[in-house]
DNA sequence: CTGTATCCAAGTGGATACTG
DNA sequence: CAGTATCCACTTGGATACAG
């Protein structure tokens, strides 16, 4: 989300760096699950894969599956195999998940304190441009 | 992002639901240039559209006016016209742009704190996963 | 139960050309 | 200068079928 200059030239933002944080935080959580999944293991401290599925309404199989690998990966959340019949698997948030939740609970509380603003200008502009 | 129940039924958490507002949020803050271009006017408080136009690297005109045509519906910044020759147009936050600005700066704050564990996580994950 | 693999429709966004 | 209009390549994600 730019870089602070160093050498006295201006500042210029650049959402292709690799290196800039913000980007991929932002591009992890604007996915359409992530921040779904991060605050039902939140709220539930750990989940089973079905019972993910079932909490999180209109999540296809391929996107929850997908979700999750991306977040593990991330070091976002634990996966746990337990190697009955039929195989039971668990999820649950890192520490550093849980650190996520506090921000992205922040995101919430802008969210629902301002959306209905944000409604209101968009019913003006709507009016104003026909 | 999951209504209270308040009829005891279990919670289900719904991204589909157009009165949620978190959901709305993300899928504003999540868009490439959104928060380039708020953070961009939070710095320098008021820019003409080419100034905007250099400052943010890779941003095509369409997605740029696209970009700020939304905000501007949003509330989040205003637009203004300079009817000389060759037009002038200014862009500036609104203060519900600049509140938001102040919860972005939480993301980036966390993203600045975190994403090196994040990459720790993710390279880990891939030299277990070949 | 917890996935994986494949297909494809719809959405996203860059490039290019043109305008008041 | 500050856009608008159009085309199109690429990505995203749901549906479906299959598997350990």
């Amino acid at each position: 989300m730019g870089r602070t200059p160093v050498d006295g030239q201006p500042v210029r933002f650049n959402a292709f760096t690799a290196s800039c944080p913000s980007r991929r935080l932002l591009d992890t959580i604007g996915d359409k699950w992530v921040s779904l999944v991060i605050v039902a293991l939140g709220l539930e401290g750990r989940m089973r894969y079905s019972e993910l599925s079932a909490r999180i309404a209109g999540v296809s199989q391929k996107m929850l599956t997908q979700t999750l690998r991306g977040l593990e990966r991330d070091g976002l959340l634990t996966r746990t195999v337990t190697p009955s019949v039929p195989v039971r698997v668990d999820y649950e948030l890192t520490p550093l998940g849980r650190s996520l939740l506090d921000t992205i609970r922040h995101l919430k509380d802008w969210a629902e304190a301002h959306m209905s603003e944000v409604d209101d200008a968009r019913a003006m502009y709507d009016r104003k441009h026909q």
